[in-house]
DNA sequence: GATGAATGAGGATTCATTCAT
DNA sequence: AATGAATGAATCCTCATTCAT
């Protein structure tokens, strides 16, 4: 038995119950988009009323972003800081570690959220900038830090990838528009297109 | 009564009543996003009357699709299909006729289209399908029919290419995406940037 | 047949339209107070849909304060700016012309609108600054004027009805709250107890 | 277990919650009127959960009742029952006593229960009731108790306020919506005014 | 007794669509 | 053809009330 209970719901309840709640709004607004989304939706899907969902999240508006930045701060953080082995060469290193990643972002729906705010974003700058702070930002700096040590080493010729760190985000976006909208009926394999990128970045 | 020249309406004129409302619809689905934008705003823009849009298309869904089609039938085209010069190598070709074309694309709204078809898409999969082919897969194959052509020259070392035409299509995203979206007071030069991928692939 | 009579609706048939709305909202918001009156139940009483009657007021609040605004800014008014006959002595004059006066404002649900600011007016700032100007004040004026008239003719003989010009309305405001709320059943008679106020002031 | 002392609540303090919860209701009914009135704004007033309200009162209807029946229920009605003092003239009584009285109204907030119970009364015939015959009547009957004593005695020349004791509840009511309502920034001195109202009644 | 999360009916407001003029 | 008033279904959001803890 729990002791230091206070009186009322526990709040492992109520933790689950947002997470059910935010659960339902991401596939609610995958499905819809933002504007035809309901709250009505939301509520069917999480198996709570209409009114609940205002206990958590105080507008629709709100309850988009909550779910944005759940994902926008979330893992694949980890990915990002992995360091590199001794002696790895950063080519390895990059091979190594986002080709895991992509498969895991394609598979966890991130792929859909970044669509969301892509698609959403003019409309909710405010997300956009958790977007772009947490999620973008972050994985472009991580790619521009490890293109100048690589520049720095001598592994790559030139300074293209220290310039354009998000040559190797190109891949990545088209891949999740082709697979995501454009013909999911004829996806294309992400990962080998982004080790051939990453073949011509710095050699096989 | 006369005959020959009607009462009714001139054909021109309705034509170009037709173009002010598809102008009209572009601005406002651009703005809003399809759930968002409304037949009023659309009227207001046009500077007709509610009830007039209705002679023209019978749904606001029937007015985005008409939108898009447009859109998607018209210009770039010819880009596309601009011939090699005799003696030119395909990396050159491609840099003289992609690069201006770049510049197009980010002036004419198109990147705005591109994404309000990414944004809207899984509600309208007919638009899509007219988005796939006539726009996509164009530029696409074309792509994969130069590539293939460089690789049997030659110019090229790998397939890479030739498996992934998407490799010069991620540069333009990324980049719309990021100019359009993610920090447009930051935008990034997408020409330089396509010219560095061209250069990874057919070298400089 | 009228001529020039332009395209779509008649002007007559809206100022039709939204005499009905006003009737309406006047009697649900007088029956259920501003709260607890129901747009629905004023559509119904006018025989209209809800959403016309978002055509001619934008919100609930628009509808009330353009009940208040049509009741404040119409008749009455032209009673208090009759003049003194030739003559004729202050008292008698008010005793002539108010005291029909008194009549009409009862009769005409006049007295109920009054109730009704006073009742929301610490949530409609507005209202209250309508009602003040246009029919408050206009009365206090007048009464202030006349009072002084009488006051410099020697008809009074002091300055109590200059310097409280209120004095004349405390029977009509407790009067229209006795009949109106406290004890309908059992009615004052304003006419006689505004008269009695009179002979208190100018004597009989 | 002690005897005696259960380890129930208090009597004591079931009655303090229960203060604390009308004085609580007091204010967002005041500030809100009833419908818009929430019973979490009365909760968090007064430092409670909303479901304890519902130990106290069944329903919000039944709250305000218990507030309005608190209010009126209470003080003031002293001071309509000071006994004249010898050889007092009821002029003078009258201006000793009430004088006074008014200041209190104005202070305590009597002056916004009355607006309250006139705002609802239509909806709340009940509480009509319990105003009239706790506040209403038995300030109007002492009026006119004391105006047939002072008609008996000579002091006043005429049954005006005799047969109108509303007379004097004028300059109140006219003073506290004035005060309260119309021209808050521009009060008027209601004690003085009913001054003169008593001047005009009985003579300076 | 007290709590506050959950409920769901109810209400303001919007907007695609129709149709009399 | 063009107009824009009218419609009413659909949606967001609120809040009195209940009840498990």
């Amino acid at each position: 038995m729990a002791e230091g209970r206070t009186r009322g719901p526990s709040p492992e309840k109520t933790a689950r119950t947002r997470a059910a709640i935010v659960g339902a709004a991401m596939g609610e607004f995958l499905e819809h988009g933002f504007a035809a989304a309901t709250m009505s939706g939301v509520a069917q899907r999480a198996g709570l009323a209409k009114g609940t969902l205002y206990r958590y999240f105080d507008t629709k508006e709100a309850l988009f972003a909550g779910l944005v930045r759940d994902v926008a701060t979330s893992p694949l953080r980890e990915v990002e800081r992995l360091p590199l082995l001794p002696g790895e060469r950063v080519g390895a290193y990059l091979r190594r570690t986002l080709l895991p990643a992509v498969r895991i972002i394609e598979a966890a729906g991130r792929a859909d959220v970044a669509r969301l705010v892509l698609a959403e974003g003019r409309r909710f700058p405010a997300l956009v900038e958790i977007y772009r702070r947490e999620v973008y930002q972050a994985f472009i700096g991580h790619i521009r830090d490890v293109a100048e040590l690589a520049f720095r080493r001598g592994e790559i010729g030139d300074d293209a990838l220290v310039r354009f760190p998000y040559l190797l985000a190109g891949p990545l976006w088209i891949g999740m528009v082709h697979n995501g909208v454009i013909d999911p009926d004829h996806p294309i394999d992400i990962g080998a297109m982004f080790g051939a990128q990453l073949d011509l970045l710095f050699g096989r």
